[in-house]
DNA sequence: GATTTTAAGTTACTTTTGGTAACTCAAAGG
DNA sequence: CCTTTGAGTTACCAAAAGTAACTTAAAATC
């Protein structure tokens, strides 16, 4: 029995879960990889890049990510609203987790996609 | 704007998000990290290192992973019935950047969690 | 000076996903 | 012949994600 799944089975404080059940969402990851790449981004402009985020999904997404310490959320008191968000320190430092499992889908998708075909998707 | 964000944009095939939203689920990466540590495992098996996902829940899962290619079942024709779980060599691929997450978030775990108790949840 | 635009959200509502409890199947054991 | 066993289904209920319309206050347009 290794490490880890002792740590499953005391699944009330398991690390992996809980941070996991986060991000493991369906737009975090993706949020984390473009301020990854652009630094600072408005709410909108964040929005028009994942392209087919509701406002709402985003907004809570956000959030949660902001709660967790990964996304700095910076508000300019001005009409109309400005909001500016990057990643803090710890949203940099999971970067290259994340880039290394999205370079994995990137070689494996083809192989996937045919897997998926084969058993009827 | 790089490389990333370019494929984004075009979602329809956006290799990351094809796979994220799979191994984004609740479920998946758990048991990918218990295979990968287990080797081989039946259903009941895997079940109870869980310890808190349901039956329904496991089938789902699993019934996914192996239509993604990223898990072997092998049935018994026995009675009681019996079925084997493995990683395929797709899913073995997959581990080190599962574990390098899960390693992230063994080493940010206390972090994140006062982050979270200062936003208040 | 009334109307529209703007950014960053809320709110109320619908749909999908996840979870629970009870049921199935066919043979072996008591 | 009634229960147990492993690996599931099925029918049902709750939680999360998605949609569309609304909000807010100033500044720009008509």
């Amino acid at each position: 029995m290794g490490k880890i799944l002792e740590i499953y089975r005391s699944s009330e404080n398991c690390p992996i879960r809980t941070v996991l059940d986060r991000i493991g969402d369906k737009w975090s990851i993706l949020v984390i990889l473009i301020l990854g790449e652009e630094e600072t981004m408005r709410f909108n402009e964040l929005q028009k890049s994942m392209n087919d985020i509701s406002q709402k999904m985003l907004t809570v997404t956000l959030r949660k990510l902001e709660s967790d310490g990964l996304v700095h959320r910076r508000i300019f008191p001005e009409i109309p609203p400005r909001v500016e968000y990057n990643l803090t320190e710890r949203g940099i430092s999971l970067l290259p987790h994340i880039h290394s499992l999205s370079d994995w889908a990137t070689k494996n998708i083809d192989g996937i996609r045919r897997s998926r075909a084969k058993s009827g998707n």
